[in-house]
DNA sequence: TATGAATGAGCCTTCATTCAT
DNA sequence: AATGAATGAAGGCTCATTCAT
């Protein structure tokens, strides 16, 4: 079967209502019933569109993972240049920005985290494009902090131990949200957590160097 | 129809499987046509004996928090006299153990792991009875680490850190398992995280400060 | 998924709706909501005694096949001291009965028939159990009437004349109402066909060799 | 809407996609999408050339039936002159290739067969146009076989003995390609079918008469 | 002349639940 | 105390058809 990829109004329409409600309620409980109603169309739309349930959510992950990334590139403004401690800094910037955002194109933040707890069949094909690059940038800039003779073993718990710092507040929301009403996530409090992690980690991670991490500017005051 | 809680035989075989299949799959794909096959009991005693498939599942989450609480204290080993760097590792390896255990009680660990990023209905009365408590003797260790004079919202974000860190290691278990194929989480490395979460975390939290953190005990000898 | 095996109204009331529309309209037509319909039954309860379409129409397959060859065996009556002509003869009234009767049990001569033509997955498992024994014995039974010499083609091409002319009256009942209005197979028109059809093939097998066949009873006056 | 006749590109394209598709799935099984799709039009082409799906069935039924007609005529080399043994064998031999030819224009004869069995609405259409003027060319075949004072209803059933005899190497192919795995009709083995059938059917039809049947050419040299 | 897009009916299946014993 | 049997709602999917250009 063809699946079309045009851009009809209501094949629009279809992504956007599907993007929100899969990042809203999983694959799994997401329904195409739903999906469609949302977006005003007729059930038959997505198996015209997309094939089945399975092209719709493939699509929508496709489609927004590049979004994602043109907006918020996981090497957003890395010189070469700069130091490390630079680098650290934007890397969990760019990655709290693009799991934590609540605007348009945040769906495949949400979807991304959701897949990290909840893989689907699709997860294989994130792993592939999207997570394993994006680790492995975090891996090499850990790497350039370290000293040389630092095992890959402490490099990869290093690595683990700033994304889950971030992924917390995404995995997590539920909880903050009854522990803490009222804490929400906006551009601020992002520069907030950006400023928090980044300095937690990287005393962390030089713990038992004598290395003293760069300065590294904050981010707005 | 009342709810029966007796301790009849089909009662315990339908909550041992309840407990594995719901941490296994979660409340929404868990069926209750598997938990009765795996009990060996017809789908009717569900009805009989909880009531509905909530009442199985709230069930199974009240009876397995008892053992959970009685296997792993929250505050397991913690004395008065104990520096707050002892307490914070204590702390750590405690809840480490608990949502990373493959053991028998370990169910609650991983239902409660689960319910902290695809709540249900039942999070409020997790969060009341477990998470809240648990978190709070979480931040005063943190309190009493950082100087005095620091604001609630940094000892706030600092917990955050630390729970975010042992959090990844069980919400993540499916890109860490692709990612690094092979890797394992039995009882030696449980050990080996708890030092290396307690290290970063003693550092990156007193990272301003001029404080240096008291020497700990690692815990492999 | 366990199937059940009891007798319980509903499973019969649906075997045997089932059985009729199956016959009816064959495997891909037949719905599951007719079938329930018509035997007074949920939709779920095919799920419930036979857990899925297949299922049911395998059922139904394997119980009729039961019956119709405890009504109408296909070595129905032959003795060892039988000669071959007297053999053909009731095999062949008993393949007509079976694929031709209107009565209870005489779906499945209809199901049968219509594998024939419109094979489903469940053909395979119907060759082997049915119609590959059928039609060895059918086989022996030409072969011990050609003489020796024979080579195993002849045997084959004329077994299957005989077969093809049996068929003929199942599969292409729709033209002969329609070239013939009135035409019925009742017992009586079996009778004629049987002897019919036993003479044809006597004398057409026996054409070229200087045998004469036996002579045979015929059915009834 | 009134339904075109022309004969443009695509017309010609979906009639040549949906005669295969229709005679190699059947019409309930055959969907307007696959034929739209080999025949590289767009699904709504069928609604314009000819109206519905029903439409489109007749016109390739109508079509084809006079090609069917123009290969291989009823009466092929026929001849008032010829003996009524060589007509039968003219007939069956020709009804076979027909109906088992794989050709090009073959479609028409598979179709033609199936609705034997698994009649469609179109079925009245073609037993007054096709299936009646044939049969009735082989009653009379026969009838000149037969002595004279040969009852109306024994004509009927020898026709339809050979009719039944031809039918069942098209009807029952799924049987016999499992009965005997390797076993193809081809132009060979068509010759070889039309002297058995006519063999049997001669000597069969001539039982109890005294009458020896002419001498009939094989096919096979 | 032709087509991309959209539609509604209907299919099989699965689920938690409840009835009657 | 327990169970076999039955139920209705809902889910994903496929189909022929038709609209609007």
């Amino acid at each position: 079967m063809d699946i079309k990829k045009t851009t009809s109004k209501t094949r629009v329409a279809i992504m956007e209502a599907a993007g929100e409600i899969f990042a809203e309620e999983g694959y799994p409980k997401a329904t195409v019933r739903d999906i469609c109603h949302q977006a005003g169309a007729n059930i038959a739309a997505i198996n015209y569109h997309f094939g089945d349930k399975k092209g719709l959510y493939l699509a929508v992950l496709k489609h927004y993972q590049e979004l994602s990334f043109q907006a918020y590139p996981p090497n957003l403004g890395i010189e070469k240049t700069q130091s490390p401690e630079e680098k650290l800094k934007m890397f969990i910037r760019s990655f709290l920005m693009r799991i934590m955002d609540e605007g348009r194109p945040a769906w495949f933040g949400k979807l991304l985290a959701r897949e990290f707890t909840q893989p689907t069949w699709a997860f294989d094909i994130l792993v592939k494009e999207t997570i394993r690059p994006s680790f492995q940038i975090l891996t090499s800039i850990v790497a350039a902090l370290l000293s040389k003779e630092s095992k890959e073993r402490e490099v990869r718990l290093c690595s683990m131990s700033i994304v889950g710092q971030c992924l917390y507040f995404r995995h997590s929301h539920p909880v903050i949200s009854r522990l803490f009403p009222g804490e929400v996530f906006g551009p601020k409090q992002i520069d907030e957590l950006t400023d928090h992690i980044t300095g937690v980690s990287l005393h962390g991670l030089l713990r038992d160097k004598n290395i003293k991490p760069h300065k590294v500017k904050i981010c707005k005051k």
